[in-house]
DNA sequence: GGGATAGTGCCACCGAGTGGCAAAAGCTGT
DNA sequence: ACAGCTTTTGCCACTCGGTGGCACTATCCC
């Protein structure tokens, strides 16, 4: 009797190096995972986001829907996997940092750690999921909600590790306005379709940095 | 036989002035309008938001749930009809200016004279509101989803009205750190439970703005 | 008055999300 | 290899947010 093999290793997707390490139970869980996120940024793209049921999901990557919620929290957030590796990888590199400097300098050059550091294939998914957040309001609004989580959380960690009090208004102001600056190069790039892959990313980065300054006189 | 009465004005309640001029369809609608979102706001702080559901906001506010969605949109929406209303006359006010000067200067004093047009109650419902996004991760998302609204349509009506590109980064810079300000001095406010009203609010806002410099070389 | 024109209530329906429990898969010992 | 333990999964029933359709009622206009 053939058994029934619950989670093959396609040829494709084979082998992921450093998962070998974990006990077989951890891999198959995270390869769940990955093809819950993979397969949902696919069809959200290919048939809308609206479009797209949950059970249709479930169906596509053969797991019961009550895996998935094991998995993500929502809908939102399995389209927005992308949102969360970036700043979860940056909360982690700021924790990791010496924060001597202006906090501004010092916030950029972790952003710039943590874009080097993510996986290749992460430059296709942000921008899929920007394209997404653009036509799905909802999808708009968590992403901003991790934009916003992402703030208070570096406001936290930057109020504790210096002497600085959390309800300081330059800390908070910086930070936002780093959030900001981010969002705005990242929606120079979604623009113009992710040209120049992701060095055109950060170079756009750092050339919005730059201009803060001109910003706060700006007078068209 | 007793005349069904629909929409009784309770005596508290009476004569809004402006209203009166309205025909009666629009009166009543309105009238509904604004006990679903009063009514909501006080629903949700008592019992919560999650632990109130749309069924009994209608039973309380006595219309059907298919009344409720021709008035809001969503559940979110009906919670956060402050922040709405702050954001839509900012945008009118800012339509109506004559844009000489710095864009920051400019978007800045435009937000005293939306704050100041305000109706009196709108301290307490903004406060109420801010509280509820503190706890409800959705509410958060969506009122976020609002100031991003906002930011976009700003760069647009500004980028039309003076001769600027739409994607100029010194134009999106610049209204994502007004919004961001805005942000920051409000969560100043709530923080202290709203003190000394708006006129506390108003004067915070005008502090922040001026540390703006300040936080952009802020070195702790 | 009477007919056009909203706005409303009711009903059936879909999809997101949750709780509970039994089955299965993986991880121990021996 | 097998029994016993833990973790993960699947299934079921259920709640609630949100939508479409249609009949009904209230307002408006003549």
């Amino acid at each position: 009797m053939p058994q029934a093999v619950s989670n093959p290793v396609t040829a494709a997707e084979a082998a992921p190096d450093e998962l070998r390490a974990l006990p077989l139970r951890e891999r198959k869980k995270l390869r769940t995972r990955h093809a819950l996120a993979e397969t949902a940024l696919r069809l959200f793209v290919e048939r809308g986001y609206d479009a797209t049921t949950l059970d249709d999901l479930c169906d596509e990557v053969e797991v019961s829907k009550r895996t998935f919620f094991r998995n993500y929290p929502s809908k939102e957030d399995v389209a927005l996997a992308a949102d969360s590796d970036l700043w979860s990888a940056y909360l982690d590199d700021v924790a990791a940092l010496d924060p001597e400097g202006p906090l501004l300098d010092v916030l950029h050059a972790a952003l710039h750690t943590t874009l080097a550091a993510l996986e290749p294939d992460w430059d296709r998914r942000f921008l899929a999921t920007r394209d997404l957040c653009d036509t799905v309001p909802t999808l708009q609004a968590h992403s901003l909600r991790y934009c916003h989580d992402t703030t208070q959380a570096l406001v936290d960690q930057v109020s504790a590790r210096r002497g600085v009090p959390s309800d300081d208004v330059h800390l908070r102001l910086a930070i936002e306005i780093v959030v900001s600056t981010w969002r705005t190069a990242s929606v120079t790039w979604t623009a113009q379709q992710g040209r120049g892959g992701r060095k055109a990313l950060t170079d756009l980065l750092s050339a919005t940095f730059a201009e803060l300054p001109a910003a706060l006189t700006f007078a068209p």
